[in-house]
DNA sequence: GATCGATGTGTACATCCGTTCTTATCGGAG
DNA sequence: CTCCGATAAGAACGGATGTACACATCGATC
């Protein structure tokens, strides 16, 4: 349609040019609008709007909306992997090591966007075969960091606990006391119920 | 499906007529777009061909899209705590308690579906008031009934540790063993780790 | 049996979406 | 400096979707 803006030969292209890192950029805004709308809202122009980029460098960059969705969530699982992996960086005691969980569970605004998209990664995992390895990818990922100190087999429990506490800590209206959500971890991190001799075995 | 009712005549209208309790299976038919296709892809017209109904039937029985959507998972959730419920309907010792959330977690064919629509829900939920509430009142209906075996306090952790170790099962490619389930169960129904007092003081 | 509301059925339409295509312009290799 | 590939930008198109609507038909009520 006619723009009421220009009254003739008036060219409005938008000036922005050479725009190194555009692709990296689309693809975080990708995972924002994931976080805001979900699947089903991502689409090529609401991705577009986001990064401030016309619709059409979108769909120079990624071949198709498909290709699109899977690098977001590949890059989503690189930074959050990374993010994860330092989290335990300087941990030196048990006491410190549960600190570190129960900070995760408690939905903190900025932990939320890490969830919600770990969710919807899982979700949309069930139906999309590379989706799929990817995400066995990240769980096996995060196991491997979580059994450096109690174990391999523990850590799948852990791991399992701990998404089932953190989905239930997005949606509750009122989450769970930090002491209850503390007693809760301490128990499945010393799950033999005897002293510690499973996790000074791992180093704590 | 055409029916000789009208010999000459060409009406090619359906001779479906007097169909009572064909709004909720408009709701179950939704359920199973659902489950196949993800909330994005639940449309009018994938319902109203699942349900073997005109698209204008759907849009009679239901104001909106979000009106389907919600009243979908009502009907989820209203069916998924009475089953839930008669799960443990005959439970009289600890073990058979056990073994009914050991066969929840494994997920069978059967179960695949509940599984899939509740974390449907849980995804939804987090964007949708309405739909928020619905899974509230879902988790703490399902966490009373674990309560009933376990106490209250312990029916939280035993309900959050079930959703993770459902998600991971369901995406999972090779599944934990039964017996590796069991165990972590066993663990967190009896969390003392000293005699089952917890548990025998709620009929056990 | 006539009437009327409830329900069933098909169609039209505006909107949005994914994708393709054309054109413009920058940066770097030669 | 020249040229060319890579990237940017906007337009266009076919298809799918939500919704509104117009018409048909059954069943209950009198």
């Amino acid at each position: 349609m006619t723009l009421p803006g220009s009254p003739a030969g008036d060219t409005r292209r938008r000036p922005r040019r050479h725009d190194p890192g555009r692709r990296t950029r689309i693809l975080d805004a990708a995972l924002d609008v994931l976080v805001e709308h979900g699947l089903a809202g991502m689409t090529h122009r609401q991705v577009a709007a986001r990064a401030d980029v016309p619709l059409g460098s979108v769909t120079y960059h990624f071949a198709g909306l498909a290709e699109l969705r899977a690098q977001a969530f590949a890059r989503f699982v690189e930074l959050q992997d990374a993010a994860f992996e330092s989290l335990f960086d300087g941990i030196g005691t048990r006491d410190e090591f549960v600190a570190v969980l129960v900070d995760l569970v408690h939905a903190s605004p900025a932990r939320r966007r890490s969830a919600v998209l770990g969710f919807e990664l899982h979700l949309a995992a069930l139906r999309n075969p590379e989706l799929r390895v990817l995400a066995e990818a990240w769980t096996r990922s995060s196991q491997a960091v979580l059994a450096r100190f109690v174990g391999a087999e523990a850590a799948v429990d852990l791991d399992e606990l701990l998404e089932g506490m953190i989905m239930h800590a997005l949606l509750a209206a009122g989450p769970r006391s930090r002491e209850a959500v503390r007693a809760t971890i301490e128990r499945a991190v010393e799950p033999a119920g005897r002293g510690g001799g499973h996790v000074r075995a791992h180093g704590l």
